[in-house]
RNA sequence: GUGGGCGUAGUUCAACUGGUUAGAGCACCUGGUUGUGGUCCAGGAUGUUGCGGGUUCGAGUCCCGUCGCUCACCCCA
């Protein structure tokens, strides 16, 4: 059996590579226009630092992590969200005493063990957004709308912003307890798994997927009604921010985030053409989390999108413009060391070049040109060579003229 | 971790209730043009039918196992 890729694992390949780049430009480009840096982190990190961060009880760290012990006897896990890894930067860099306010981006590969399928795999990739230091609305405004400035200058349609806030510290936990009081005596009613999320974290059965439970969702406590006041003004000042920005949004006070570290504002951009998966992006704000993983008390605000998800909801994205590239065609073997010299000369005025290496029939090497897309062609063969002139085809009109050799770079040039 | 669907050329798919040498489109290569592409025409190459076993005179087709892919549940990007 001839290998191939670990399950839940792809190749990218060149005809998908460029859709990777020219989406990796855009995420680059609006980020820096937002006036956020990028911050690149390694691949794995001490397995402590995300049971701290993400939770012990949440599936990620449970069940999914890729977590080995190292020969020098720790335990380290190939990193399984972004949030956690920066934040460690954030503080062992004491990048809060450079600036009050620190605004990172960041893309890479991450690594969960689940059952893949549409919109899931075991390597994937994200890119996301972090901002430290400001507890106001207008940072949870500016975070969503680097969002939504992405999606939209990505074309993407049909993707919606659900928005909801778990409020902060003591509300929630007050929340927690309502929440108990109420599925209580209608345990027998909830699935295993549900009876188990009683226990370890109640919110979590809001956003079940079972028909059944969602009838008992009804009745059940909203999280607004345990909203301090503080929380309360918060959140309707991120709504009215996000509406004189023209960003449209719907309130679902059922969202509840799979991580623990989030406070108050959450949300989600949903496409409708993913699937089961239907979330490409997902945030919030995480005052706590810093002083969590051991600095300072900094409130901080962020999202993650699953860049596969992405390019899964945009099938009809990425043309590849290859007009400019030229295709040197040389017919005689003594003379490759010449044509090389000419497509040197043609790259250093900025066009792509490219060279037959197979030593092919001239009709080989302009089929070859042409499915490559080039658009002009440079032919020399013998009787050329002799004169010290070269045949330029132009493939999109046909058109052919000679040239004399040293008049190849004014060609190009023109 | 649980459940459903599917594995036949590079790719998309054929092959009636088991029947002789497993086919076609696209893609690829060559030629029609002693040195001219994209269209057209002609020709060519390509398979351990995922793998292993079983039933049978005979298996791509039926049975068992196994591996892989895929979709869904759980949960998430």
């Amino acid at each position: 059996m001839a290998f191939q890729t670990i399950k839940g694992t792809h190749d990218i390949l060149p005809e998908d590579s460029t859709r990777w780049q020219e989406l990796e430009r855009i995420i680059h480009d609006v980020a820096a226009r937002f006036g956020y840096s990028e911050i690149r982190t390694p691949i794995f990190e001490d397995t402590r630092l995300f049971s701290r961060s993400v939770g012990e009880d949440t599936d990620i760290v449970s069940k999914e992590m890729y977590t080995w012990e190292d020969r020098s006897g720790g335990s380290l896990t190939l990193r399984p969200e972004l949030t956690a890894p920066v934040v460690r930067a954030y503080i062992q860099h004491s990048l809060g005493r450079k600036s009050p306010l620190q605004r990172l981006y960041y893309m890479g590969p991450l690594f969960r063990r689940e059952r893949p399928q549409k919109g899931r795999q075991r390597q994937f990739h994200q890119f996301g957004i972090e901002a430290f230091g400001s507890e106001y609305p207008e940072q949870d405004a500016e975070i969503i709308a680097v969002g939504h400035t992405i999606f939209s200058e990505l074309g993407l349609k049909d993707v919606t912003l659900k928005l909801n806030s778990l409020g902060s510290g003591e509300c929630r936990s007050y929340y927690k307890k309502a929440l108990q009081d109420y599925f209580n005596p209608l345990k027998d009613q909830l699935s295993e798994t549900s009876q188990k999320r009683l226990e370890t974290n109640p919110l979590r059965i809001l956003d079940t997927k079972n028909p059944e439970e969602h009838k008992l969702l009804a009745g059940a406590p909203s999280i607004s009604d345990f909203w301090s006041e503080d929380d309360q003004k918060h959140f309707s000042h991120v709504q009215d921010l996000l509406s004189s920005l023209d960003i449209p949004f719907e309130l679902d006070s059922r969202m509840v985030r799979g991580l623990d570290y989030y406070t108050r504002t959450t949300f989600e951009f949903i496409s409708s053409n993913l699937g089961a998966q239907d979330a490409v992006c997902g945030g919030g704000r995480y005052d706590k989390l810093v002083e969590t993983l051991g600095g300072k008390p900094t409130p901080a605000i962020g999202f993650a999108a699953g860049m596969e998800r992405i390019l899964m909801s945009m099938d009809s994205y990425g043309k590849s413009v290859k007009g400019n590239l030229v295709y040197v065609i040389n017919l005689v073997e003594s003379a490759s060391g010449k044509a090389l010299q000419i497509a040197n000369e043609i790259r250093e005025l900025g066009f792509a070049v490219t060279l037959d290496t197979l030593r092919r029939s001239l009709k080989a090497q302009l089929r070859d040109a042409n499915k490559m897309g080039a658009g002009k062609v440079v032919i020399m063969g013998e009787e050329e060579i002799n004169n010290q002139t070269l045949q330029i085809k132009d493939l999109t009109t046909g058109k052919q003229e000679e040239i004399a050799e040293s008049d190849l770079v004014k060609h190009f040039t023109v």
